[in-house]
DNA sequence: CGTCTTGATTTGACTGATTCAAGACAGCGG
DNA sequence: CCGCTGTCTTGAATCAGTCAAATCAAGACG
């Protein structure tokens, strides 16, 4: 079977190259994976693949929509597939690790802003600022565990079930 | 009397110096600058000022809590002296212009995600995406008017007027 | 008002992420 | 199987931001 990649490639009319179907793989693999990450884990599949390949790669993917970039402050660009269905991100201050959310509410009445300024609004992007699990056992709010080694142990948990607001700790004034 | 800005230093324990009483001045004036536009207007007051000097001022005054740093994907950090008051930020895709918004809702539903993974959450960050005035009225919806040059034309009006949602294009499924 | 301590600034080199450019190469339509 | 064109390779460059050592000055003290 043509590996199901070759055939989103050639929906969007872009070529079916090793190269591609490299980084696609591992995408799917590591759903939040940096570029230096996504070269590493290529090269298991085409040795001699350049990290200028990558970049290449993930902007004709992110340019045709099947892949989505996401830059948190302060740590180099993710990339994940789960495109088309509108999600946000949970980035853990310590480590980095990422997990998708889906919104709480349907149709969001706060990501309308209240005065646009003029501003044509098409996209509304919410990032979630907080302690990962393994980060909150040890240093508990500050020490880093590895701090920016986001490789590995990163969860995504696509759905997960719901918990109660009364266990997070939100911070007074952080949200409006 | 003693420039306002002195005090506030003092507050926090810093000392008052030239460069710093520049950069809030600059600060003052341009509500959203990057690192570079904050250099060349400080130097107006400091002709001597080096870049390193502004690094070094703005990631004290970020550490005190006195400015707070932003960083739009694919934009240089920008900075703003508006802290305390929780708010967000319009971002136009063409020129780069940075505008407040205030959350449209007082405790926001949406911004409590539906799951957490585990994760201890304590702030929310939301940006949104769109077109500035300006861009809207050339190009319309890409061709940028002067892609990148954020520095003069900034649009800040802190506390705007209430438009009606149904002006704004919501692009269908970009907002949960 | 002068001295001293310590924090702030200067200077200059450096890192890390990402991009640009030119030529070699390979999908895939014919 | 051939060739056109888009893609990859290789190598160099850019850009924002950081680091470290040496100099300088704010403000406490006497």
């Amino acid at each position: 079977m043509e590996t199901r990649w070759a055939h989103q490639l050639r929906a969007v009319g872009l070529r079916v190259t090793r190269p591609r179907l490299s980084v696609l793989s591992v995408l799917a693999d590591r759903p939040h994976a940096d570029a230096d990450t996504i070269v590493t884990g290529a090269r298991e599949l085409h040795p001699s693949l350049s990290p200028q390949a990558v970049y290449g790669v993930l902007k004709a993917l992110v340019a045709q929509g099947l892949a989505r970039r996401i830059e948190p402050a302060g740590a180099p660009a993710l990339f994940e597939l789960r495109v088309g269905d509108n999600h946000h991100h949970l980035v853990c201050r310590s480590c980095g690790a990422v997990a998708d959310v889906d919104c709480a509410v349907g149709a969001a009445p706060c990501l309308v802003p209240s005065g646009t300024a003029g501003f044509v609004v098409d996209e509304a992007e919410v990032v979630f600022w907080g302690f990962c699990p393994d980060c909150q056992l040890d240093g508990q709010g500050r020490a880093p565990a590895e701090p920016r080694q986001m490789s590995e142990h990163q969860i995504s948990e696509h759905q997960m079930s719901e918990h109660h607001i009364s266990e997070h700790q939100i911070r007074g004034g952080a949200i409006a």
